[in-house]
DNA sequence: GCACGATGTTTACAATGGAAATATTCCCTA
DNA sequence: TAGGGAATATTTCCATTGTAAACATCGTGC
């Protein structure tokens, strides 16, 4: 039966390979958590959401069903890590482009049409991370993740003149006003809202009220 | 066998019950359309999307797990058909409590804080009607209803004095302007987001931009 | 060396959506 | 008014999914 045969492929002989972390044909994948990870997000954008299943999931990582189990708690264990994925790369989108020298003003721009362009991108993992049925919204990681992408928000729409910036709280009441109004635009947008009113060529920054930054 | 009896409640006596839709012990249900939309409805506010199945539905209006597919094209089908239910709901309360006397700025107030009350008193619901996955999206229904609340929000939001009002299409984009300040917010709140930043007693109108109507 | 925890598999089971065949009732028409 | 077909509902069956339990394999520290 050949059972004598080591399978520790690192035991026995020299690998030309000098990454022992992407074993591949091992009964310990190496790196399941992440591949389970990377494998709900690419379901995510192939099949939608009703597509992001453990099993599915599970098979394209290369194990077998019930393995998630070690990594994740159920289910919503593995949506709430790839809903806090997609917040990190939600933050990219919103920086995309940028470097030191991007004026303020470029920085809400992109933040702004990288936010509805994330949402149009990537649909399934955007109505994920904004689901409470879903994930588990108390998660640290999905918190800081989500918070990142709050404060870049907050950065961008400091300094506003309007109406309630003298009264209580008016930083941050201009900071939830411009996430409401981008998330709203993104929702509407995402889930066909505007094709169904033919607005499909509809832009963010065409509906913006005229907001006076001082920067 | 007693199976000569004739099951027909209605042809051997006379009821005095003068409303014959409400059959309850037949081999037909008589309005299990209407049961069915009705026990969805009770399920997503008792249980959440994840408690909103196809046999529950059916085993609460009183009828096998199947019985749906007479009425409905499947889960999506019944979905799609709460959905629009729920925008029906959505617009009762977007115009409670008004009537002919009440004045443009009255209504615009009840029809923003209608609209952010129902998402988070009904967070299921809202979950479900604005989910792309979920429902069909190009049903008459549900594009008639979800239109007819539209339709209310931009009566509310025409007149407003703003950057764009002059330029093409300013009317329509000053009403998506306000569905989305208005719907990104009711997101944020129901999602937990506003929760999770000290924000759980932010109203809608604490974060409205210095829009001047001229009403 | 080797014991034990971490990681992964196999097997089993309940819940769910759906298809197919069958049963019951309603309704229209001859 | 009889009957035949359409509408409505049930029963039975199956594939998929999430999850638990028992078992197998690996690797790391003593």
């Amino acid at each position: 039966m050949m059972r004598s045969v080591k399978k520790n492929i690192y035991s026995g002989n020299i690998l030309s390979d000098s990454a022992p972390m992407t074993a591949d044909k091992n009964y310990h994948h190496g790196n399941l958590k992440e591949a389970l990870i990377q494998a709900g997000l690419d379901l995510l954008n192939e099949k939608g959401l009703t597509g992001l299943t453990l099993r599915a999931c599970a098979v394209r990582a290369g194990a077998s069903h019930t393995a998630p189990k070690n990594h994740f708690d159920g289910l919503a264990g593995l949506q709430t890590a790839i809903a806090a994925r997609g917040y990190a790369r939600l933050y990219d989108r919103m920086t995309a482009g940028l470097d030191q020298n991007s004026s303020k003003a470029e920085g809400r721009r992109q933040a702004f049409a990288g936010y509805v362009a994330f949402a149009t991108e990537e649909p399934g993992l955007f109505e994920l991370m904004f689901s409470r049925q879903r994930t588990q919204s108390d998660d640290p990681d999905l918190l800081a993740e989500a918070g990142k992408c709050f404060a870049l928000l907050g950065l961008f729409s400091a300094g506003l003149d309007w109406s309630g910036a003298d009264e209580p709280g008016g930083e941050m009441r201009a900071q939830i006003m411009h996430w409401a109004l981008v998330h709203g635009f993104a929702q509407l947008k995402m889930s066909g809202k505007l094709d169904k009113n033919g607005l499909s060529e509809l832009d963010i920054f065409s509906i913006l009220p005229d907001l006076r930054y001082d920067v």
